[in-house]
DNA sequence: ACGAAGATTGTTAGCGCTAACAAACGGCAT
DNA sequence: ATGCCGTTTGTTAGCGCTAACAATCTTCGT
């Protein structure tokens, strides 16, 4: 109606246009376009060619508005920066691609569980399906658990105590191992450098560390604390490089062990003959710290990825066939930080 | 209306069921939510008491279709996992949100002009009213300005060859800066660790290098050549290490630096007492490499703000009265890797 | 060759919202 | 009181699409 109005409209063609040029009803466009059954061969390819010419492109909004399916899930992330969040957000993003699913980020510089409701809200009333939530603090664990959410969601984050599914690492494993090959080295004892208190990962390795200590009948030092930084684990390092009695730490995460061993290295303590040195993640970079970082491997593509496969299950199938909380395995990963003891 | 069919509906509340429980019409509702002037005070309560007690939602998908804007814009990224990346599509979801959009990424493993061509259309089929390219390697420089695209577009990366507005740092200019800094030192000369041939900034940083080397009227060594990973760098690091004339090194960024100074402790290289070395990017643990790394500082989180800025006022502004290529000067930050150069 | 059962296409009615216009309501100058 | 103007509210049309059903055309058995 609108292309003989002024002559020249150059208003994106609809689907009106397209079959008008086909020759046909928008209906049939439509079905071609969503591979409905029944449209002859013929009918189809003449649409086709329409479509081409006019370069068409269906409106996903009236779409939407219509099925009532955006096709787009939203993910809250928490500080994207950081290495585990941003893979498990590559990790969400390709696997809800190729299920056909768009995904929108937020990202979050606090998990109080204001703050995650809030983006949860804000997603929804963007129209999402459904939610991952990057969830690795207590607060925001919980915070999701209480989510009077209407959307499905799905946390990734460590833990079991949320009543929402959930993916995460096995934490207190891949503590348990990191601590007992220190163990099995001939270390009397493990030092470890925690995470936050109220990160629920922080937590999880700390439980594994302790409980495999005290299975082996070791005795339990003072926990060190550290804010997942470099800096920090740097700050750490220098009080634990004064520790005369330490000749193993098992650090929570990698990059505390990076600010630990520069800490060891500057006041002389070598690594690992004098102190060994074990962290936890494997980012890239560990293979090339000085010396090469023992570590607990967790594949946080293959948790996001895990997490969108959860959430999509809740969205298709309908039927909660699938297990609600599920568990990857990390992997211990030797390299050179980490040797026997030896008594001098 | 539906309120009545079965008794004990619980489809979402739409407008019209805030205006029947506010006793108004839903276009009033619709002022009320949009904040359209001529609305009594009273009326307006009532409307907003009605919202809440029924917690209607807009739909947005109904509203995207009449209004034709979707609040969205896209994100086409390389590689999310990486430091850099990372960083940007941080910086741009901030920015984005506090500009009233949401953000729909989507990451692509390779970056040539078909995939870059294809995310964008995606993006824009799925109602993106605007799309940011993170667009780093030359390949995808020139797919980005090639784009036919119908939507709005701006890139991050270097580089101003392209047809686009563009965001970048000053590659030149710091690659300059940390080559000068070694010169001043009394280095003879420098060498460089570069990152792979078709990438940009990895060009550019190259001929920062370069140019000040010729400027200073030092001779131009052979360049090695990585991926920008720790492990190419490290083995880059193998081979310099066994050229006894290099006294100090500028790599094309961060991570090889990391390798680089893992190849030269292994091969006894004192950093920076034999060799300097000199990083790109200063990622948050370019600080506690053994020793702490001279980089490069650039602000990713800055790039993607000011992406994102450019985009809102091309989208918004309607005149294209701001700059089309932006630069953001990127900053040395000292610390121990580099240090003068001592003759034996 | 006739009707039933598919196959194929068209028609109609919204999805939930905003834009545009129309109507009703007040206040105030005359 | 009368009419004019600005304020406040309501009514009517779509936005571009899919769902549901209606209409038409084939094909085949008998």
């Amino acid at each position: 109606m609108a292309t003989d109005s002024t002559g020249t409209e150059q208003r994106q063609p609809v689907m009106a246009d397209v079959a008008k040029l086909a020759g046909v009803s928008h209906q049939t466009v439509s079905r071609v376009l969503n591979g409905a059954p029944h449209v002859k061969p013929d009918t189809r390819d003449r649409v086709l060619a329409a479509i081409r010419e006019l370069d068409y492109r269906p409106n996903s909004a009236a779409r939407a508005l219509v099925t009532r399916r955006s096709q787009a899930l939203g993910v809250v992330s928490f500080d994207s920066t950081l290495y585990g969040p941003a893979s498990m957000l590559d990790g969400i993003e390709r696997a809800a691609r190729s299920a056909g699913y768009f995904v929108t980020v937020t990202s979050l510089r606090s998990l109080d569980g204001r703050s995650v409701q809030e983006a949860v809200d804000r997603l929804r009333d963007q129209g999402v399906e459904g939610v991952v939530v990057i969830a690795p603090q207590t607060s925001s664990v919980s915070a999701v658990a209480r989510l009077s959410s209407s959307v499905p969601l799905v946390a990734v984050g460590s833990g079991d105590q949320a009543r929402v599914p959930m993916v995460s690492v096995g934490n207190r494993y891949g503590a348990g191992e990191a601590t007992g090959h220190l163990i099995d080295l001939g270390h009397r004892t493990v030092h470890h450098l925690a995470g936050p208190v109220n990160w629920r990962e922080s937590q999880d390795r700390e439980e594994g560390w302790r409980l495999t200590l005290q299975a082996a009948g070791c005795p339990v030092p003072e926990v060190e604390r550290g804010d997942w930084s470099a800096r920090s684990g740097y700050q750490a390092g220098l009080r634990i490089a004064r520790l005369r009695e330490v000749t193993a730490v098992f650090c929570a995460n990698d990059h505390m062990a990076l600010g630990l061993l520069r800490a060891l290295h500057e006041a002389g303590r070598a690594v690992p003959d004098e102190i060994s040195v074990i962290g936890f993640d494997d980012i890239p970079e560990a293979a090339y710290f000085t010396p090469p970082l023992t570590t607990v491997r967790q594949d946080f593509g293959e948790l996001g990825r895990r997490a969108l496969e959860l959430l999509v299950a809740e969205l298709e199938g309908g039927a909660h066939s699938s297990p609600t909380q599920l568990e990857i395995g990390p992997e211990l990963v030797l390299r050179r930080s980490a040797g026997p003891a030896v008594r001098r």
